[in-house]
DNA sequence: CTATGATGTATATAGTGATTACATTGCACG
DNA sequence: CGTGCAATGTAATCACTATATACATCATAG
């Protein structure tokens, strides 16, 4: 067991784990630093030798948060060259998609929970997305003409489904959750004129 | 000009309406029951008479939120029997949900903040749509094969858009915003073919 | 008119974010 | 090797917040 060092060594990235785990629990709003600091065996004051604010450690979980859902949707790695293969791709991000947001309701709200930075980020979520895109343009899957944009066509009706299903607001039985996905994503399909 | 009065009279209502007014500077977080009775004009505990918990008075005021997108979208009333007409109110939805978000992010925002209450919503905005989406069918615009779900399938679209506009990940700019509204709205008529 | 429940006040407690002054450490540089 | 200095952590403190409890005031039904 290593003895109780006076400094931590990373308590930067300690934090905002500790921060994600308690996020999944409880969301983003319900964090506190004095817990945090607690949970990792720190002193709430040395918090802000690492994130000058509350919103700024806020921001960070957030940022983490976004970074997992990026790693969720880009695990099915190989990009594909033919038709079905780009089509099945896109498919497969479209549903991991949701899928995370099923999972991890909490950790997906803290995603795009976070309104405050000014500067857009540029998460890589959208180049897993660009990349799909442009494969399924390359293998003749979908035609050039509906090419531009059709990154924000897409995300929108994951995105948009993605949150209405895990918000209350949405009422749809969970029996019901798999029809309306799948309906969603045969949307985008026709919008993009796929053929796979 | 009205003497003090001891008792308020309607502190809830003054209480959610001074909270919406909040939230349309600073957000639902940022909130502070305190700050609300004061700007009543009422002691911090009397708001405790009309909420159990904090959570619930954040909850009515989403609530409030929700009723005025409600108002917000269904602002063009007539319902329409012809096949344009029906098409142009659809649109018109649409575009009066984007443009409420737009408008007013926080208290768009606001509306979809609350994951806490476990009876699902039934918000009147889905009544408007419900409506909409049976004058199309009912009209001719709108192949009736398509009706099971279109609910869905437009909201998703709809709230993505609005929801990767407003949020700051999405990095739109402003330039490009009317298009890509534009093109999510013509994705939404493509996939349940409507033809106005 | 009056008692009784609804509504608002006064006061207190525990937990929060944040600031300040000080302690400890490890690393660059002589 | 020191050794001094910046980085990092601690201790103590402040103002503020949510919430609970006990009490004051009112409005109205009987």
């Amino acid at each position: 067991m290593a003895v109780a060092t006076y400094h931590h060594g990373d308590l930067a990235n300690a934090v905002v784990e500790a921060g994600l785990r308690r996020v999944r629990q409880r969301g983003l709003s319900a964090i506190s630093g004095r817990e945090l600091a607690g949970s990792v065996g720190v002193t709430p004051a040395a918090i802000y030798r690492h994130f000058a604010d509350k919103s700024s450690l806020r921001a960070a979980i957030s940022q983490a948060a976004r970074e997992q859902l990026a790693r969720a949707i880009s695990l099915p790695r190989p990009r594909a060259t033919s038709k079905q293969g780009a089509a099945e791709r896109f498919r497969q991000i479209g549903l991991a998609y949701v899928e995370f947001a099923l999972n991890e309701p909490l950790i997906y709200a803290a995603a795009f929970e976070i309104c405050e930075p000014p500067r857009p980020d540029n998460p890589s979520a959208w180049e897993v997305l660009t990349e799909a895109l442009d494969d399924l343009v390359r293998s003749g899957a979908m035609p050039a003409s509906r090419r531009p944009g059709a990154e924000m066509v897409a995300w929108c009706a994951v995105h948009g489904v993605s949150n209405l299903i895990t918000a209350p607001m949405a009422g749809v039985p969970a029996k019901q959750r798999a029809a309306v996905i799948q309906q969603v994503l045969d949307g985008v399909k026709r919008s993009l004129q796929i053929t796979p």
